[in-house]
DNA sequence: CATGAATGAGTTTTCATTCAT
DNA sequence: TATGAATGAAAACTCATTCAT
């Protein structure tokens, strides 16, 4: 008792400015790769701090939350998703390539890559159990499906929404299966799948 | 000694024998509905005890664990699912009709109860942790995938295999959007969606 | 519950009558055997019923309580080493033959068989935290002990207290060691070893 | 920049830095002592926890398992014993004397104190079950056989190992009478016991 | 005589979270 | 800013025991 209040010589580093952004996007990183290697949302916080090379008690200084944390993650990736749309978009001259664009952006490598497949997928059954998941997820959800309707309705007319609602399943379900990692037909790759798809349908809407 | 096996007329109370297949099924059934109430995996054994009607004990008497049960359930939900094709596939005459008829019983309304709908999304996700959960999966996956085959094979040729990926995508699309109560267009139900797709190939290939 | 009371034709073998000490014997043997199984006293009462062949319920029936069950099977094993002990003791003539052919029979082959032995270190341990083991224990060691001092009073004089716990403890030691399995030098038999002892012993005594 | 790795002057509250050294202490000689009281390797963890004085949720914390922290203790007691083994020895001048001493430290006040004896008992029985705890045990065994034939070969020569046997028997013996509490012969000791029999051994090798 | 159904208490283990430093 | 200590609640799983038939 008597030692407890005592004057030490200690080493001290500075505290280390403005470490919170690079700790919660390691921390946010950390948990999706933890996702992907654990195939499930059950990641505890514990793997996630040692992914991110972090003390437990880090994690939680600066998430209020597992579920902030997790949150965290799903708006991360979503908004990545959000900006390469945003630039396809923006490179894309006409409303059919505008389509393509999506389509690609959508389907693109870095947005097919194992650990955000499995982010999704995950994100996606977490939903069904999180109000504010879900929240989250039908915003995506709506945007993709605004953004396409716009492009489709000069294309195919008053069929732009069906199109639109098909293009959005159709992407889920190349997610799922490719999280899924069965029937993956080596011959076909998602976005020749869809733009063949597309193409249909404009096709139909010229002939009619 | 003569005595020893003789037929005997007795009062008898109806034996409280052969509970097992009824606890069985209860406790299946009871996993599927925990599972849509929470909305994730993340069901406890209690509470689907508790859901059927038994004690936390008995569950784990009849199932060895509770990956087993989780199993159970989803081979009680695909069989059902397997079930339903085959009875459609039989009263459906031309390689056309069966197409629709399995598409019509992928998407039947008990396929596409709230329950299940949970469940198979559930199912999904789990697969990606789960290597016997996505063999199971990806069995059904894969008999999905040759029936079309073969029935698309004389409608569209060459790209049977193709149009078979994308529906079966898009059944699975569907499911995740049904799952999520997002961005249910009130005027398209995916049966119409989905054949009109099929058509579209069709007459696409007539054409060419 | 219409059905709940009706009249059946059944079957029915008249009961066996007498198989109380055959069930007994048997549930008794399939403790031991299982003991040795597992090698240790954690051995679950639906082990042992099933190693027995009949159902938990009717280990249940048989005997009041697991405890019941271990010490009828402590005694089992105790009663056959006294009816051996005894069986030798009669064969011989003189003290120091008795002396000899009670270590003979302690350390009999159908004494040092695994599962023998696995069965009385584990009731050995079990004793510790059970006064009815326990007191069972000392009792075949106090016999033991009185036996051997009996017969070396005439040969050692004074010291047969000290030889004959000296033989006991040898005798226990022996046993820990089989059971262990370890540092089991071929060329060294129990009997021999302790037979050299006891002549040690004698000689001492003569000399002196 | 400059200031970045400095020497400060703080008031520092003692860190309550480094329990686990402490904690991993106390908990195993919790272990040790809740085994003696329950006279069995079926202690829970909560038993131990409490008696430790931490949660239960602690001892997890510091041990991988129930398992690991049995085995802990066991090495614990190992290593005291050999630390003892080891001093006696070094202060003892002929072999003679180190037999003696080797003896005197197997027998020790603490050595034989209730706790530790109950703590070796019960691990000998769990050995049984245990290949880990089995391997253990043969090593401590092992050791004690050599150290001893080391020293018998100048004594008794040729049955040194015989000897060496007897006397590891003898010691186990004792442990496990002493740890049964029945049969303790006020005027014998162990060491005086296991001595005597030494002497007679090394005399009847002189005569011959 | 014999069984299988059923339970409840108890055990290990995991984990998010809090706190003092 | 950062850590390790510590907890408590809840999870899966086990098992002796009871009971109706």
């Amino acid at each position: 008792m008597a030692v407890q209040n005592t004057v030490f010589l200690v080493h001290w580093r500075m505290p280390k400015l403005g470490m919170e952004p690079i700790r919660r996007r390691s921390l946010v990183e950390a948990t999706i790769s933890a996702i992907h290697a654990r195939g499930s949302a059950d990641v505890t916080m514990r793997e996630i701090a040692a992914r991110a090379g972090v003390s437990l008690g880090l994690a939680h200084h600066y998430f209020e939350n597992k579920n902030d944390l997790m949150m965290t993650a799903m708006r991360f990736i979503m908004s990545e998703y959000s900006k390469q749309v945003r630039v396809a978009i923006t490179m894309a001259a006409t409303p059919r390539e505008r389509i393509s664009a999506i389509i690609r952006a959508s389907l693109a490598h870095d947005q097919f890559s194992p650990e955000v497949v499995s982010a999704w997928l995950v994100f996606y059954a977490h939903a069904q159990g999180s109000p504010d998941a879900r929240r989250l997820l039908s915003v995506y959800t709506r945007r993709l499906h605004s953004n396409l309707c716009h492009d489709l309705r000069p294309l195919v007319g008053g069929r732009a929404s069906e199109v639109a609602a098909t293009i959005g399943a159709l992407i889920d379900g190349l997610y799922v299966r490719e999280g899924l990692g069965t029937v993956r037909l080596p011959e076909l790759d998602g976005y020749r799948l869809l733009d063949g798809y597309v193409e249909l349908q404009i096709e139909a809407a010229r002939r009619s």
